[in-house]
DNA sequence: TTAGGCTTAG
């Protein structure tokens, strides 16, 4: 066997083996030395990560120490496993193990890092024998994380060795961290909120660490993926983050995510296991991580007070925000901005507490099961930034619920009896949030165990302080209106309080406020009329040119002759396209080069001189993007700004006629010299010297809240109906979406008792035409329901 | 870009 293991006696097996073999000791290994008849042994210091050479074929690197010798110069020496040999060494050798390698062949080492001249070689091939004496029986197998482990004896060329291919970290104390650098840090989590999506593209947490110089940071971690953000599920958790950027921030130092950012996260408990969470697969991970983890394990237990307070059902005192470990037997949606999760934690609520009666079809959960536990159960409301995460939860699943809110509330028909509720309300406040806790984790292995020992008999018997039949109540009938649909959902400020529509037409000041109304009419009623062009500078609105207009436009732009002798210019390769039975009509295309070559069509930008608007559509759906231009002295250059700079997709990119101070064609030879010119629309405009204009919708709504009525204006590119302002014009399926959910907001003939409630973010503001103020209202921070 | 800890108000 290549492979195998020496059982009992090492000094029995040495001997064995001294009968055909001759041991040979690392300083007399030379290249060309006949080593058919000897061994090597040592112990294994090192051992890298199992990967492939270039063939395909295995490769498993470790470093090997001379055990009897570990003062001589040649006192270790790189030994490379390849094919199955590696694969199967890989699984079983730790640092530590005492290896004898029989059947080597020896080459000359490539490095002089190495620590020895020559480095070992062995394969099945090669007829090698590897025999190993473990150091200790590992049942778990943490170490293959490692990328590279050092021992704590190495001697000096081994861990040279060891440091060029796993990076030795250096870690800063919190005390110490400075504004514009990029460190790495260890630290405690003092406070955190769990993964949320946040305003922009991506997921974000926000952590607080502290370390044992005192001194704290709170870090913003972004992530487009959730699962990438460090999973941290407890105060006094341990994180290790990799690459993360300090910048100040009013007067305050704090981290966020850089390029190559990455977190382990760690137990933060005495004596529990070190396993770091992550969702990397490779990641270093050594003796001195583990000691420093172990080192911030015990400074946490003595020195962080951990603020949240984690309750059971049956411990709760309301009114009380708490975290609640719990596991979730059923879901329902309620409306566009609250969903129910009803979960249980194997304790009895000592409360009358409130039930939440949804709708059959719109329930999921094992109905058998959910009445078994039906003096258990708790229905938890969340709302807003929480629907979407708990949608996605499965029945079944542990959760964390952070910041819980229990409170008792009087419904209006029994003011003399109070309920206890259970609210996850909006916003990320206190780390307000849910978390899906992993199989596994020790509070999920606990809780099953409790579950699982909870008699449900006994408990059925027994008298219930929430009966169904007189717990069950509606969630309209606890407060006025608060059952009743909203079709929106607001991305912010939940904080904020409803004003009354009247209040606000009292009120002079302009100021931001949350409404709840209903839509009664809105302009214009053509979808197509509400499209516009924005300034973001100069803030003017315009029409967008239609179809004829922009025809007529180039026309005239075209009106000059194409000049032949400005073709090819430095970074353009042009040709003269005749059109066929059109008279003199001329049309030139310069395609731009990238690095001296032409790209891809569809990630090619191109100039086209003399082009009608049916041609440049038809061009528009081959090539990245088009830039209509015209010959003028000497250098080509953009058509008057009527006319759009850009088209991508069939969509026409304007610039502002106000704002913009159009260069020369020739100013975008620094953009197609970059590595991979991505040809957006901004930076196209940012290098022509051009503002461009926004597409928007701009609509002004009729609000009423039965105080008062409001005109409000839309003006919003794409968040208020998830639709974006500039491809509607061009795209029937987005045309159709929106005069659905205009038709839902605001049915033709409808009563305003049976319109729907929209909860707003509407702010004041003043408009002057220079002789007079007038204030005006706008919406903002508010989209439409998904289910809308 | 996003958030920049510091409870909703249903």
């Amino acid at each position: 066997m290549p492979l195998e293991e020496i059982r009992g006696s090492f000094r029995v097996f040495e001997n064995s083996l001294r009968g055909s073999l001759q041991k040979v000791g690392f300083e007399h290994l030379q290249v060309g030395c006949d080593c058919a008849s000897k061994y090597v042994q040592g112990t294994v210091a090192a051992s890298y990560p199992l990967s492939k050479v270039g063939n395909g074929t295995s490769f498993f690197k470790i470093i090997l120490q001379e055990s009897e010798n570990p003062c001589s110069k040649a006192g270790a020496v790189n030994t490379y496993m390849f094919g199955k040999l590696a694969e199967d060494c890989a699984s079983v050798v730790h640092q530590g193990d005492i290896m004898v390698v029989a059947g080597f062949s020896v080459s000359k080492s490539t490095s002089e890092a190495d620590g020895h001249c020559c480095r070992l070689e062995v394969s099945d091939e090669a007829g090698s024998t590897i025999y190993i004496k473990m150091k200790r029986k590992i049942k778990s197998r943490e170490s293959t994380h490692q990328v590279c482990t050092r021992s704590s004896n190495t001697i000096t060329g081994s861990e040279t060795v060891a440091m060029s291919v796993a990076p030795s970290y250096t870690y800063t104390p919190l005390n110490l961290v400075k504004g514009g650098t990029i460190v790495n840090l260890y630290g405690a989590v003092k406070f955190f909120k769990p993964p949320y999506k946040c305003k922009g593209t991506d997921y974000c947490s926000v952590i607080t660490i502290v370390d044992q110089s005192d001194a704290k940071l709170i870090c913003s971690l972004f992530n487009v993926n959730r699962d990438a953000l460090p999973q941290i599920y407890k105060n006094g958790d341990i994180v290790r983050f990799h690459r993360i950027k300090i910048k100040e921030f009013s007067g305050q130092l704090q981290g966020i995510s850089s390029s190559g950012f990455a977190a382990l996260t760690f137990d933060g408990t005495v004596g529990t296991p070190v396993v770091p969470r992550t969702s990397s697969k490779l990641f270093t991970f050594t003796d001195e991580d583990r000691k420093t983890i172990e080192d911030l394990r015990i400074w946490v237990a003595s020195n962080l007070l951990n603020s949240a307070v984690a309750a059971k059902l049956s411990g709760i005192q309301p009114p009380m925000y708490f975290d609640l470990t719990c596991q979730l037997v059923g879901k329902a949606k309620l409306d566009g901005s609250s969903y129910l999760l009803k979960v249980w934690d194997g304790t009895k609520c000592p409360f009358l507490y409130w039930k939440v009666v949804v709708r059959e079809d719109d329930f999921e959960g094992d109905s058998v099961l959910i009445h078994r536990l039906r003096n258990l159960t708790v229905d938890v409301v969340v709302y807003d930034n929480h629907v979407q995460l708990a949608k996605s939860l499965k029945v079944g699943s542990f959760i964390r619920l952070y910041s819980l809110h229990a409170k008792f509330q009087s419904p209006e028909d029994e003011p003399d009896v109070s309920y206890l509720q259970f609210h996850l309300h909006g916003g990320t406040t206190y780390g307000r949030g849910i978390t899906s806790l992993p199989e596994g984790h020790a509070d999920v292995e606990d809780l099953k165990k409790f579950l699982n020992s909870v008699d449900l008999m006994e408990d059925e018997s027994s008298e219930s302080p929430s009966e169904p039949e007189n717990a069950y109540f509606t969630l309209g009938s606890c407060s006025e209106g608060c059952q009743q649909l909203s079709v929106t959902v607001l991305r912010d400020h939940q904080h904020f309080e409803v004003t009354a529509l009247s209040t606000i037409l009292n009120s002079r000041s302009p100021q931001p406020y949350r409404i709840r109304a209903k839509l009664r009419q809105f302009e214009p009623e053509k979808l197509h009329q509400s499209v516009k062009l924005h300034c973001p500078q100069c803030k003017l609105l315009q029409e967008v040119p239609d179809g004829s207009e922009l025809d007529l436009i180039l026309q005239e732009a075209s009106a000059t002759c194409p000049r032949p002798d400005l073709q090819n210019t430095s970074f353009c390769e042009s040709v003269v396209w005749d059109t066929e039975n059109q008279g003199q009509r001329r049309v030139v295309i310069h395609f731009v080069k990238h690095d001296e070559l032409l790209q891809d069509p569809e990630d090619s930008l191109i100039m086209i001189e003399g082009g009608t608007l049916e041609e440049i559509l038809k061009l528009s759906k081959k090539f990245k993007g088009i830039i209509p231009v015209r010959a003028m002295e000497d250098d080509l250059e953009l058509l008057d700004l009527s006319a759009p700079f850009l088209w991508q997709g069939n969509i026409p990119h304007y610039g502002c006629k106000h704002c913009s101070n159009p260069k020369a064609i020739a100013s975008l030879s620094p953009l197609a010299a970059q590595k991979d010119p991505l040809w957006e629309p901004t930076t196209i405009a940012q290098a022509l010297g051009l503002v461009p204009l926004e597409y928007v919708f701009v609509m002004k709504f009729m609000l009423d809240d039965g105080t008062g009525t409001l005109n409000v204006y839309l003006m919003d590119c794409k968040d208020f109906f998830q639709i974006p302002a500039s491809e509607v014009l061009t795209n029937n399926i987005f045309q159709e979406n929106i005069e659905r959910i205009m038709n839902k907001l605001c049915p033709s003939g409808t009563n305003l008792d049976d319109l729907p409630w929209l909860d707003c973010f509407i702010k004041s503001y003043y408009v002057t035409d220079g002789r007079e103020q007038q204030i005006c209202y706008r919406v903002f921070d508010t989209t439409i329901a998904e289910d809308v």
